[in-house]
DNA sequence: ACTGAAAGGTAACTCTT
DNA sequence: AAGAGTTACCTTTCAGT
């Protein structure tokens, strides 16, 4: 019954069980319900209980199926760094948004630093590259500057408790 | 019969029920088959031989719950870009397989250009971030430079077939 | 709060058209 | 590719611990 039974939440306030749901989930988020508790360990009624606990306490976010871009059509991939002019400031939060709403963007990191957003774009070739930076970034007055890299290659790993 | 009939596959091989049966599956990779079969429009019996074709085809490449990383007690995310010794190159392939091993490392982009590598990192705080350049990164001796930026947001969109 | 069993629902498969 | 019918399994609930 002490709090020295409990970890001293080293990761949010899940517990093993918890932790263990979110690993099995990232994994594979299509596994019923019944495999997860059985690889978590726990009965069938507690493994849906806490799975709706984790997302409704938002620890969840969503379950998506992951897409090859190049199947898609989408054979080239890229970083465009994007630094706003000072006297634009304001404006970031408005271009952010266009920039979200655009079919070619796949991530939006807004930045602190030199750079105020790193886009990464997942396009046709590369003049459609060039399209989007000339269209959506080089006309637009808050844009100071930009810098495209090619992507090479792109890991993603899941979101680990160590 | 005709091959006009099929458009000049702008996006892959996909046809339109494959192209929604993706979307749907980005949105709500936990839908269940006789829904999504609903939505796209065809029987189930079909929806089902859909998915599989497009799994085995890897244009799906997997199913994954998305968390929050604040709720795994990973409160700060940042953005390194390191750049190579220009006499150590042959080495970025052994120094990326280092990295994504690493559990603070959400994404890995391999990159053409000025910078060699972009890391996302996913850490508990501002100590966190160091110790993690100072050990992995500065203490590598094909590393040349890195550099940190915070990341304020992060928006992550589907593949949208435009 | 978790478990286990029972009931109901749904998915998956096969065959046929 | 669709539809029907069968089987099997999964989800859900609830009472008990």
């Amino acid at each position: 019954m002490s709090e020295t039974s409990k970890n001293l939440r080293p990761e949010g306030d899940l517990d093993d069980v918890d932790r263990k749901i979110v690993e099995e989930l990232q994994a594979n988020g299509r596994i019923t319900n019944a495999e997860l508790a059985e690889r978590v360990g726990v009965a069938a009624s507690t493994c849906i209980a806490r799975v709706r606990s984790l997302v409704s306490r938002r620890i969840i976010t969503g379950f998506t199926a992951t897409v090859d871009p190049r199947a898609m059509g989408l054979g080239l991939e890229v970083l465009v760094s994007v630094t706003v002019r000072s006297g634009a400031r304001q404006r970031i939060t408005e271009l952010s948004e266009e920039l979200r709403g655009l079919p070619e963007v796949l991530q939006l990191f807004f930045l602190g630093g030199v750079e105020d957003f790193i886009i990464h774009l997942a396009v046709r070739d590369s003049d459609h590259v060039r399209d989007f930076v000339v269209e959506h970034l080089s006309a637009h007055p808050a844009v100071s500057s930009t810098r495209t890299s090619i992507v090479f290659s792109h890991h993603q790993n899941p979101i680990r408790v160590s």
